[in-house]
DNA sequence: TAAACAAGTAACTAGTTAGTGCGTTAACGG
DNA sequence: CCGTTAACGCACTAACTAGTTACTTGTTTA
């Protein structure tokens, strides 16, 4: 492969006319943000054009409509959190530590990332279409399943945990006590007349979640 | 006030061709479904008049228009519950035993209403735009509230609950457990790789439910 | 029983929306 | 430097959508 003028310009520092790659990448940060603000029925297409300085053609270019463009950005969602969730090294950690980071580390993930809640509960409304047709998320899921499985194992064999915990029912545990505060952060302000995203409510509520999973997990 | 033809009629079986209540409780049994079933934003007004047997215009003389129309069906999704958790008569079991049953309540109430949580999700969406208006909602969660502190303070004074637990947090938590798993049973059946809605894997999650509240808060 | 009012309807509007046909021009390869 | 390819943009459409206007008809009540 030759030098193309796109790496050139890139040398050079000056941005090219035509840049297919720069382009698809700035449509689907435009679509994750739209996405997010006003779920897959409320997003633009126009919108997601504008934002991403891109023609609206373009976007039928690149990724065949809006559905299919959903479906990318969902599974880019995904592979974040997998991604992150691969990083923590909880094997170099003591069981105990190790759960303790997993449960803050969703925690903050959530907390740092609520568009890919958002896009979530997009895609359970519509009913699991768009990831049904994903396969590289059913794999990434399935290791990270199997991450969870050994550090339980691993904190059973230290006689730390109790034997016979799920790690389906495990994770699935975890995600909620973090992902139903952040989702419900509106409505929950105002049931429970409170400000629950204020920073002593953020950091109270992460100390009760530890707290759930520790005496949930621990003999 | 006189006897209507509306009472009239009912006493004689037949169905008045012209019953302002019969319509708007049309109007708003299709409303709740359509809105569950698409969110707020993918709901069509033209839809829920056909399927209330209803014209349209008559939706924007009872309820003044699709935004207003959300408003009152989710205060009466949250009216729906909050009855229902009243009815519960908690104090009149020993703690433990009414904590129990709290948590399979809550349960069983979101699996047989998932429109409730469809409908939340959407009003999430739009930041509680809708529930910040209603003053209803806040007097009776504040009720229900009250309803967990007095529970919590009956089992510590009888030795089997831990002191200190924030009712509010454990609100937060019993409910989150069940939403999460019933929002998310499409994206977590694949995931996951196990249908999330079968049978036995709902007994599973009832039990593991309960088991994860139990030992948060007994002592 | 007839005026007054409320319930109900059909057809319309003005604005929006996802998706396209087709022409233009920058970039690449030779 | 020139032909080919691929990136890009304008302007359009066909379908849809919340909300309205103007009207008809059933029900109540004086």
């Amino acid at each position: 492969m030759r030098t193309t003028s796109a790496q050139k310009a890139k040398a050079a520092g000056k941005p090219r006319l035509r840049d297919a790659e720069a382009t698809k990448a700035r449509i689907l940060e435009a679509a994750k943000k739209e996405f997010a603000k006003n779920g897959l029925g409320g997003a633009r297409v126009d919108v997601i054009a504008e934002k991403a300085n891109a023609n609206k053609r373009m976007i039928y270019h690149y990724f065949d409509g809006k559905d299919h463009l959903f479906q990318t950005v969902l599974e880019d969602a995904y592979n974040g959190i997998r991604t992150a969730e691969q990083k923590l090294n909880l094997n170099d950690l003591e069981p105990k530590a190790a759960l303790e980071k997993l449960v803050r580390f969703t925690w903050e993930y959530y907390l740092k990332h609520p568009e890919f809640i958002t896009l979530v509960n997009s895609e359970n409304l519509h009913r699991a279409k768009h990831l049904k047709k994903s396969q590289v998320v059913r794999a990434t899921s399935r290791k990270f399943v199997g991450m969870v499985k050994e550090l339980l194992e691993r904190g059973v064999s230290a006689g730390v945990f109790r034997p016979g915990i799920d790690p389906v029912q495990l994770n699935l545990t975890i995600a909620a006590i973090g992902y139903y505060y952040i989702t419900n952060r509106f409505t929950g302000s105002i049931v429970f007349e409170r400000d629950l995203m204020a920073k002593d409510a953020l950091e109270e509520r992460v100390q009760f979640n530890i707290e759930t999973i520790m005496r949930m997990v621990c003999a």
